[in-house]
RNA sequence: GGUCCCGUAGCUCAGUCGGAUAGAGCACAAGAUUCCUAAUCUUGGGGUCGCAGGUUCGAAUCCUGCCGGGAUCACCA
């Protein structure tokens, strides 16, 4: 149960008490009255903003109407207390009770508390990477692909029908460049001596492998065939090869998509899906042919005035209209990315997430132009930009050069630092705000680093649980026998505070997913692990207040199901971010 | 020039749908370990929430303008 959701709906019945009464007037806006936890903790466990919000309307004082509420509210039997305070905040005090259900609650859902149904099943897109298949992934698209992952999570978590997709563009010149670069390799691998590779080719190792793959099997017959005659071959062969790389790369950070999408696929033949998406958008009388205004702010000297197809991006909010044909009469990357969001919409999602660099910002606009189109409002494209990371070592920025070759890639990072520590660094800022990622302070497991603060926690908890095994033996330990402890024997301060926190999390999850922002979950993690150390010292100060004491069964089975709970829900708020729950620290 | 993002403690950052005395970590100072992992904890000082208006019972949060930092702009993908 989200305890505040529950309290939502008890105000709300307050109300309508009230207005059967006379107390309060008929037609309120309930919509802007809150629950939540009140800053400071001396007011009580709920706090509500709802009398204030109902003054002006009822026309009367806000603390007359919180007398009024704290009143009813009151009479539950798990409340203690209800005080008016302030301008007139109504704060609630919950019975001992309500707290320790929470508890047993989390024993008996384990990984699955917290979870909730605010997606309803609705179906959500989320892409993300969508790297071009021209190479290794770099340092840059860890953000985005870490952030786009722990959202999938986060939002499956929350009831929503969550499908992971990648767009990779295998139909444009980048792809041609690539299949040159790879025809390069291939007559260096033959024997050629070549010298330097031309500009405009990817210079890059890691295509020298592929190039004598090709090499051995029939490298000298494609070798001799003419351009017209290789391209096609050594494009489909780049893609394949350059995306089985990709896949890799990312398998290293735990990231799995549900779809691979190709853009060639919207291209083929004469009934093309683009085609036939232009035509829906002719029916709609968004497609003309015009010419666009030139590019305001510093001129480019080779911009010149030129008729398109276009479509009118500017009814749907974008700041111009959008050309879908070059001057070759070729299709534009932008006319794959509508026929893009048709095919996603035909497969029946009512949202669909980009996860975009920073870099992309200027899209934003365009795709929901494009999402209003098309979907005439049922569906919407929603965008999420991750700011760039600036990499420093030690205080030191590092620079890259992609010409030099010198630019690190994901594996990289990943293989110096690894997974959950650029995981969790990448997640633990909110993701429209620049990140400094500096290799030795993620490197340090220290407190300066909150990945191996929260593990620890975690890794505690195992480890008392393993000792108290010993003592008590693996099968009272068991979730069903904890929720069945005296949990009201759990009376300190630091105790309580853990499992108020803890209680918070249902509440965090939907927050979280609402706002599309894995690094609340994040920082909540923190805060639990702190509640738990806090405790554990405490303990160590204050041998009654250890969680092991042999010669008091029950008082130690009471904290062994607190902590127990604080494991499981640490694990799955850790499982959401794609960090692993290890069970010790070595 | 247009658009988008950011500006909160010395540093790095949180701050929920507008809510009560704006919070963490680092750094600095002082302490805690015969005992379940000190990768931890406790205590302390530290603020013009970039600036100026506006909206209202109430603004770090919403609106307008300005200042500063970043990204982006046109047949590329």
């Amino acid at each position: 149960m989200n305890v505040f959701v529950e309290f939502e709906r008890r105000i709300r019945d307050a109300v309508s008490a009230a207005q059967t009464t006379g107390d309060l007037p008929e037609n309120l806006d309930l919509s802007k009255i809150s629950t939540e936890p009140p800053r400071e903790e001396s007011h009580g466990d709920i706090a509500t903003n709802a009398a204030m919000i109902l003054a002006k309307p009822a026309k009367k004082s806000p603390r007359e109407i919180a007398e009024k509420l704290a009143a009813l509210l009151e009479k539950s039997k798990d409340v203690l207390e209800v005080n008016v305070a302030g301008p007139g905040f109504i704060n609630i005090k919950l019975a001992d009770q309500f707290w320790l259900n929470v508890i047993r609650e989390v024993l008996s859902a384990g990984r699955s508390f917290g979870s909730n149904s605010l997606g309803q099943g609705e179906k959500i897109n989320v892409e993300y990477v969508s790297v071009n298949p021209t190479g290794p992934l770099h340092v840059g698209h860890c953000r985005g692909a870490i952030f786009g992952d722990a959202l999938a999570n986060l939002l499956e978590f929350a009831g929503y029908g969550v499908v992971r997709e990648y767009y990779f563009n295998d139909a444009g010149s980048q792809i041609d460049a690539l299949a040159r670069s790879i025809h390069w390799r291939l007559r260096e691998a033959l024997g050629e001596n070549l010298g330097e590779m031309p500009d405009g080719l990817y210079p890059g190792e890691y295509l020298k492998p592929l190039a004598e793959s090709l090499a051995r099997d029939n490298g000298a017959d494609l070798a001799a065939k003419t351009e017209n005659e290789w391209l096609p071959v050594l494009r489909s062969a780049g893609v394949g090869a350059m995306m089985e790389l990709i896949k890799d790369d990312l398998a290293l950070l735990g990231i799995h998509h549900d779809v691979f999408f190709s853009e060639l696929s919207l291209h083929g033949g004469k009934d093309s899906e683009i085609k036939r998406t232009i035509d829906v958008l002719n029916q709609k009388g968004l497609i003309y042919e015009g010419v666009l205004p030139p590019p305001k702010g510093q001129l480019s000297e080779d911009w010149e005035a030129r008729e398109q197809t276009l479509f009118k991006a500017t009814e749907f909010g974008d700041d111009i209209d959008r050309p879908l044909m070059k001057s070759n009469g070729d299709y534009t990357y932008f006319a794959a990315d509508v026929a893009y969001f048709k095919n996603k919409f035909d497969r029946g999602f009512d949202q669909m997430i980009y996860v975009l660099g920073a870099d992309h910002s200027g899209y934003v606009k365009r795709l929901e132009a494009i999402g209003k189109a098309i979907s005439g409002g049922k569906a919407q494209a929603v965008v999420r930009i991750c700011q760039l990371v600036k990499l420093f070592r030690g205080g030191v920025p590092v620079k890259m050069s992609k010409r030099a070759g010198n630019f690190i890639t994901m594996r990289d990072v990943v293989e110096e630092v690894g997974s959950d520590s650029v995981r969790f660094m990448m997640l633990y800022r909110k993701n429209d705000a620049p990140l400094d990622f500096d290799f030795v302070k993620v490197t340090e497991q220290s407190r300066d680093n909150p990945v191996f603060y929260v593990q620890y926690a975690h890794a505690r908890i195992c480890s008392v649980l393993r000792k108290a095994s010993e003592s008590f033996g693996e099968a009272q330990l068991a979730d069903e026998f904890l929720r069945a402890a005296a949990l009201d024997l759990l009376s300190d301060e630091a105790e309580r505070l853990l499992m108020r926190k803890i209680a918070t999390f249902p509440r965090v999850i939907e927050s979280a997913a609402r706002a599309h922002e894995p690094h609340r979950l994040a920082f909540f993690l923190y805060e639990v692990a702190s509640a738990f150390h806090s405790l554990w010292n405490k303990g160590k100060e204050l041998p009654h207040l250890r969680f092991i004491d042999e010669e008091k069964g029950d008082i130690t089975m009471a904290r062994l199901a607190l902590i127990r709970a604080t494991a499981h829900v640490i694990a799955s708020g850790l499982t959401i971010l794609g960090v692993e729950a290890s069970e010790e620290m070595r």
